[in-house]
DNA sequence: TTCATAGTTCGATCGTAACCGAAGCATTGT
DNA sequence: ACAATGCTTCGGTTACGATCGAACTATGAA
């Protein structure tokens, strides 16, 4: 009863294990099939198929077919900062689902968190540009200088084609693995895409790590240096 | 399975609805007893009685005992930020508890958040500051000015004081109802304060409402005029 | 001491939801 | 046309957790 929206809702949609697996592994980005999903929360497909219809009515997740195949994404970038900020707020208590493991490290270093770069990386690259002066961060607030813009035309990152979208261009996103802001948004997006076009980086299979080249670490590397 | 933090833990915690019920009210700021809990929740004493005790487990809540009552508070103003924050997401997909009621008004025009104000009144106060250059804003991010420092000196609010505490001095909240941000933080706490303690406005009994005396509200809307 | 209030713990009940086997559609491939 | 793959729906089982009555502990008041 009384007043407000429901949270138990969604507390409980996220509350089971396995919807909660699902829910991680989609926060990869990339789109998943049902089977998949099956995979990560461990179950059989018909009861991942139950859970999957539950999460779309409630609106955490969208679908879209193609061939025999369903894919599911997370319904939208809300969603996306909902389920890393819990991470976060988990990781803080201790909740955590076992010991660190042999994974771990690689997924601390560079994953993907939705559709932009996360874990060391991602905190290294917006440190280094707080740093050189591209971005300007007030509190958890960041904003693109004039200095950046132009910064990011020579790497190949054309802002003003981003700026049309609705999604705003920067928005920090905490961490799990950091406890640390990292760079998200349409902007966020667009440098991973470019590491990505760039061959520099790649996804892995069936994870939400990302391995970058010899090559492409070292240039990464060079184009955000580490604070002095 | 896999990696990274538990996620269902905490959503299943909030995922039950008398849980859920007693959290938005501990968001109301007030420390509450097991039995004004049970009362919020729906249940008797018996359940709330186990319910807490999980909560506490899971680190969302604090209790301290006084005498005889037990009074039990959020443990920290993360876990507000989390409950608020899966408010709005939860109201913006049309997850509500139920059709408007005839308390409401009263809630969306002001009511506390954790220990800040918030509804129509919270945002338009952090509006106001932003646009007499009180307070500066990019994105997300709030800073307060040295003119925002005095501003606030001559209502009877030293900054120094807050600097202290480990706790940041300004932070947006976003607004379940208005879905604008309003001001938290160790700042938009001691504005609330500052404006009880004067006598401008006063908590409602059990309600996370706050009610403005006629005096109180004229100098309210006097000190924080909305925009031309 | 005795009584009353606040809260926890125990035990039992009950409902719901997660789960899977099997069958049913749909789409693609041969 | 037929088979294979991907997914959903149905039915029945099972298990977990929310719930409350009753008994127990603790603090305070008379």
């Amino acid at each position: 009863m009384k007043e407000g929206p429901d949270i138990a809702q969604i507390g409980a949609l996220i509350g089971d294990p396995a919807r909660a697996n699902m829910l991680a592994a989609l926060t990869g980005g990339r789109a998943l099939t049902a089977t998949e999903l099956a995979g990560v929360g461990g179950i059989t497909l018909q009861t991942a198929s139950t859970h999957l219809a539950k999460l779309e009515a409630g609106g955490l997740l969208a679908q879209r077919k193609q061939g025999r195949h369903r894919y599911f994404t997370l319904a939208d970038e809300a969603v996306a900062r909902l389920i890393e900020s819990m991470m976060g707020f988990a990781a803080g208590r201790g909740h955590l689902r076992h010991r660190p493991g042999p994974k771990e490290p690689a997924l601390r270093k560079a994953r993907i968190c939705y559709d932009h770069l996360a874990g060391d990386y991602g905190v290294r690259m917006l440190d280094s540009l707080i740093a050189s002066g591209a971005i300007a961060a007030i509190g958890d607030g960041l904003a693109l200088t004039e200095k950046g813009e132009s910064d990011l035309k020579r790497i190949g990152i054309d802002v003003g084609d981003l700026r049309s979208s609705r999604r705003p261009l920067c928005r920090s996103c905490l961490d799990w693995s950091e406890r640390r802001a990292h760079l998200a948004g349409s902007l966020g997006k667009a440098l991973l895409s470019n590491f990505l076009d760039k061959g520099w980086a790649r996804r892995t299979a069936e994870s939400r790590s990302i391995t970058f080249s010899p090559e492409g670490d070292r240039q990464f590397l060079r184009l955000f240096p580490a604070e002095a």
